[in-house]
DNA sequence: ACGGAAACTGAATGACTATTCATAACGCTA
DNA sequence: TAGCGTTATGAATAGTCATTCAGTTTCCGT
């Protein structure tokens, strides 16, 4: 409804200044004027400026969250595509949104309290839904039964971390998404020659 | 000389004061305080409060890579055994300072702005380092043809960069370094059963 | 022991900004 | 359309801190 959408209009202005300017030399009449408000009105909707931070990465990773579980749970075919699944979607959905991606990949990290919060709060589900496909790749026997698969998933995470930050610092009109084979063929198959 | 000590207790105390702090919740104040000299002081030796982050990047990553082109450039064997040793290094260097690492792997992301500057100097190098590590093994034949070199080496330090961080944030005794032949063997036979 | 240069000090300055709150506008119901 | 709760406004508040610089101390060559 009707505030459901203007909280949403003050966390779209919020991206769009803080992916610009960065957290800190944005302040909140920036927001306010973007999103076409008074000042006082963002303290309506959120409880201050670090709680609207937070409100951004629990948003999409909501959203996040959502998509890859579709891939887990769903009647997709192996673990292997499954996995392929989950790298394309991640780079497809930072890919999609330069701004949003900027404050994934750099903001949101500002200090290790932020992070913490963030850490607690979706990471660890989205790092849990990659473990399982891990988990299942071992069943089916196609994955190293030898693996952690916590520690697999943050490996996967990592690449894909790294790959969204090197595309946000690159100012390179590539598209991130076509990262994803190369990223699934390394990552299925290591280094070595076969 | 005395000059380039005192620079360093500056540097050593920042990295105290900003690990436990953050960098925006870190005043000059503190940093001159724990340092034992005057808040001017600070300005005597680095031009401002940002331009001490950055140097203190500076002087790790001197260290980094001074030890990975020792490591690239030696007399080692194979390429597989000179990638695991900077995967060791890189796991090393960070677990060995708790503090330091939380700078690296938290705050010095602050901003796209200080971000790129960074990533503009040191990182680069250590990059291509791995990179041509990355390129030896093609030419030995021990790594797969197909590899794209900078493409591998920014695998293989997303997955460090993701491990280092999870240490960080994860309060744990763990040793950081202890993951590093995990990593190798991941890094290096990837996710199939042979 | 002297004098000038170099290094250091820390209080004062000048900005900047998150948050509050008294006041105003809105919108719905009867 | 009068009345009343809800929502919005934006100027004022209350701090906070990086940076400067006039004055002091230390150092060192003679």
């Amino acid at each position: 409804m009707r505030r459901e959408e203007k909280r949403e209009r003050i966390q779209d202005a919020a991206v769009l200044e803080i992916a610009r300017r960065g957290y800190y030399r944005t302040t909140v009449s920036n927001i306010a004027r973007r999103a076409g408000v008074a000042d006082g009105t963002i303290y309506l909707y959120f409880k201050n400026k670090e709680d609207l931070l937070v409100s951004i990465f629990e948003s999409a990773m909501r959203r996040f969250t959502e998509q890859a579980r579709q891939i887990v749970e769903g009647d997709v075919r192996g673990a292997e595509e499954k996995l392929r699944r989950i790298v394309g979607l991640h780079l497809s959905l930072l890919g999609e949104d330069r701004d949003l991606a900027v404050i994934f990949q750099v903001e949101f990290r500002h200090t290790l309290h932020i992070l913490e919060r963030l850490s607690r709060s979706g990471i660890r589900e989205y790092m849990a839904l990659i473990a399982r496909v891990v988990e299942q790749g071992k069943e089916e026997g196609v994955f190293r039964r030898d693996l952690d698969a916590l520690f697999a998933a943050k490996v996967v995470f990592g690449i894909l971390d790294e790959m969204a930050t090197d595309w946000v610092l690159s100012r390179k009109n590539t598209r991130l998404a076509s990262r994803a084979d190369p990223v699934s063929d390394l990552l299925l198959g290591g280094l070595r020659a076969s």
